[in-house]
This record gives structure tokens, C-alpha cells and sequence, in this order.
DNA sequence: TCATCTGTTGACCATATAGTTAAGTTTTTT
DNA sequence: AAAAAACTTAACTATATGGTCAACAGATGA
């Protein structure tokens, strides 16, 4: 007890720095890039000083893999499963709902993975040929057997699933933009709403389930 | 005659030179972002001195405005207008088919622009504050006559020029996923017409023009 | 109290990079 | 052909940056 309370005590210092450095990184990478992040940009960020970074992550090389592998969680808790038993319909509207909601709270994560993706996926290509790749054949599959008992229109699932996710991640990515052009400060919270069931509305009707 | 000869001459090795540049710039800041493209990186590329490149523009961020600015060009000239006579169906069918074709024309113009949007636009907030804000405030104008006209159902404009940007820029900005989820190593010439009826069919339905 | 482990930090260094300069070469003009 | 303008480029400079190090501080356990 004694011993695990002390672990837990050294242990929370550890991880109460690393997030902070985490957050003042991803921050920073989304605002300069991976190159014009500087380790003293971060440590400033962060309120705290440069060596004290690298005293915690090796080289600058480690803070954007760990602020990598936190956006690829955030990808997968987020990204709604698509269940057999849910039919097109409701699959469709809780993967959206999970997409949507995902890109309204975590916007910077939605930021990186795009740069990343964009500037040719060095990090993530082994992500995509792996895991991505089998998760969108796996749904794609589901949706054609949708389509083949005429549970739903016969629409392309792979591009489908592009579809959705483009539209969806959009309001995360080009959040200035869309702010801007809608002349606002900030997003509201009635925002996500409104969202979700435009974009719900539109692709259920070009699925032909509304 | 002469005279505009020779002024054409060595107006051409200007532009040839620049062209050049602006070329590999444009790669660069894509591959490396704007800090991780190094003037030498960009000479390389351009297979000419560092030195001449700085000849032909005074620094890095000269060269960096210039890449932007033709971006903007791409952007304004890939728009396809929307016209009051075509009818919201002629409309967004020529709307999709502009943005996709350019998407797939022109990959690293919208990689550029979606990464200054997406570190803050820095370079593009007037931009959006004035012209783009502009140009959706009359189309989405344009899109309600027609839904007051009972010409198309009620969806909100606004969102749906939103989704018709997304879904299409996705194809350029997201390319390299797409490829690997796709298991392809390019694009062909049929991708870009499968995915135009792809888009054109789900979002005319979605607008209760199908 | 002493020893050890964890964390903190200023000073330092090697290198990469943006940008300059000066000495050329080539092209154009007169 | 001579002068001027446009272009080319190696060498250099000042600075910014990633990363190291060594000295120190604080907690923990015996």
C-alpha cells in the first residue's frame, strides 16, 4: 500500500508533465508544422524549460510519435462502430453522430492526423495499410450486404465511407475557415446539432433510407 | 519587333526560372510544410543554385506568397460559378463536377490551401473575410430562392456548399489514404468519373433532386 | 542520517539554415 | 565593339535549433 501510494505519487508527476508537454505540442505542431514546432516553443508552451522537456521525451522525434499515437486513439474511440444488427440506418446515423461529435471536441487531433495524411502519411502509411484498410473493407462489406437484401440503395460503401468522413472531419479541419465565412468567434454547442442532422439528413435520403 | 523580341526572351527565362522554382516550392512546402522546405531543399528540386533561387525571389516567404497566390488563382478558377439560370439541379451538378475534376488536376493546390487553413490561415484570413465569405453569401442566397421557389427541398445552404467542398477536396487532400485504403498506387482517369457520379447522385437526392 | 532514485535546469555545442556578397558569365543594348 | 544589364554561383555569415551535460534539488527508503 505504502509502496503502490508512492508509485502512484512519483508516477502522477511523470504523467501530469507529459501531458502538459503533450498538449502545448500538439498545439504547437498543428500551429507550425512538424519542422516549425520548435522543442523551446513547446517548453513555452508548456511553462517549462527546454531540458526539462527532453528530460522527458528523448528527442523531439518522440513528442510527435506520442502526440500521434494519442491522435490515432482518438481516431479509434471515435470513430463509432458500425454493428451488423443496427441495420443501415441506424449504423449510418451512430457513425456520423460518433464522427460529428468527435470533430467538435477534439478538433486538434482531427488537425494532425490530417497534416499528416497530406504531407504523405510517413508516419501512418503502416496505420493505413493495416488497420484502416481492413476496417473500411470489413464495413464496406457490411453495407453490401445491406445493399444485396435491399435494405438500402446500392451506392458505393468504400466511397460512402469517404463521404462521411470528409464531411465530417471538415468542420474540425477548416474550423477557421467555416468560422470565418460564418462571420463567428466560436463554435456553439448547438452547432454540433445542427450539424449532425444536416449531414444525416442528406446521406440517409442518398442512401435512400429517409 | 525586335525589340519585344528580346524582351519576350529573356521575360521567358524569367518566368521558365520561376516556374521552375514555384514547381518545386510548391512540392516541398506540400512534402516538408513551410518551415520544413529549406530554400536548399527547393533549389534542389528545382535542380538549380540555392543562390539563384534568391536571385529570382528575395526570401523564403516571398517564395511562399508566390505558391500561395497561384493556389488562390486554382481555387478561383476551379470554383465553377453558379448560375441563377442553370437551376439548382444544373447547378450543383456543374458545382461537383468543377471541384472534383480539380481535385484530381490539381492535388497540391488544394494540399496547400487545406494546410493554411488548417494552421490558422494566417496567410488566407483576408482572403476568406472578404471574397470567400462574399461568394457563399450569394450562392447560398441563390440556393434558398430556390428553395422558396419549391425548387429543391429546404436544406441549409450554407452547410451544403460546406459538404460539396469537403467531399470533393477530400479526394486531393486525402489522396494518399484513399490510395492505400484502395490498395492502388494512382489515381486513373475513371476514378474521377466515378466519383462525380458518386457525389452528384448522393447529394442531388440528398436535395430531393433525384 | 545516509544513499538512491527521480526530477530540474542553466550552460554549452555542433549543425543546419536563411540570407548576403562579391566575383564572375552571358545576354542585350547602343 | 563597348557598355550596361541580367543572370549565375561559390563562399561566407549570423542566427536558430536539436540535443547533451553536469551540477543541483527533492523525495523515498533503509
Amino acid at each position: 500500500m505504502n509502496n503502490s501510494k508512492e508509485i502512484k505519487k512519483t508516477g502522477n508527476i511523470r504523467l501530469q508533465s507529459q501531458n502538459k508537454i503533450l498538449m502545448a505540442a500538439s498545439t504547437e505542431f498543428v500551429l507550425q508544422g512538424y519542422r516549425g514546432a520548435t522543442v523551446q516553443s513547446i517548453a513555452d508552451r508548456a511553462n517549462l524549460p527546454k531540458a526539462n522537456i527532453l528530460y522527458y521525451f528523448k528527442n523531439k522525434e518522440n513528442i510527435y510519435h506520442a502526440v500521434l499515437e494519442h491522435t490515432l486513439q482518438m481516431w479509434d474511440e471515435g470513430i463509432g462502430d458500425i454493428n451488423p444488427e443496427d441495420g443501415p440506418k441506424a449504423a449510418i446515423e451512430k457513425f456520423i453522430d460518433a464522427k460529428v461529435r468527435m470533430s467538435f471536441k477534439h478538433p486538434e487531433s482531427s488537425k494532425i492526423y490530417a497534416m499528416e495524411i497530406i504531407q504523405g502519411a510517413q508516419h501512418l502509411k503502416d496505420f493505413a495499410r493495416t488497420y484502416q484498410r481492413k476496417w473500411v473493407r470489413e464495413k464496406a462489406q457490411l453495407f453490401q450486404q445491406w445493399i444485396d437484401n435491399g435494405e438500402m440503395r446500392d451506392v458505393d460503401p468504400v466511397h460512402l465511407i469517404f463521404l462521411i468522413w470528409s464531411s465530417t472531419q471538415h468542420y474540425a479541419d477548416f474550423e477557421t475557415q467555416i468560422l470565418t465565412i460564418m462571420n463567428r468567434a466560436d463554435y456553439e454547442d448547438e452547432d454540433v446539432e445542427t450539424v449532425i442532422s444536416f449531414l444525416t439528413d442528406m446521406i440517409l435520403r442518398g442512401c435512400g433510407l429517409k
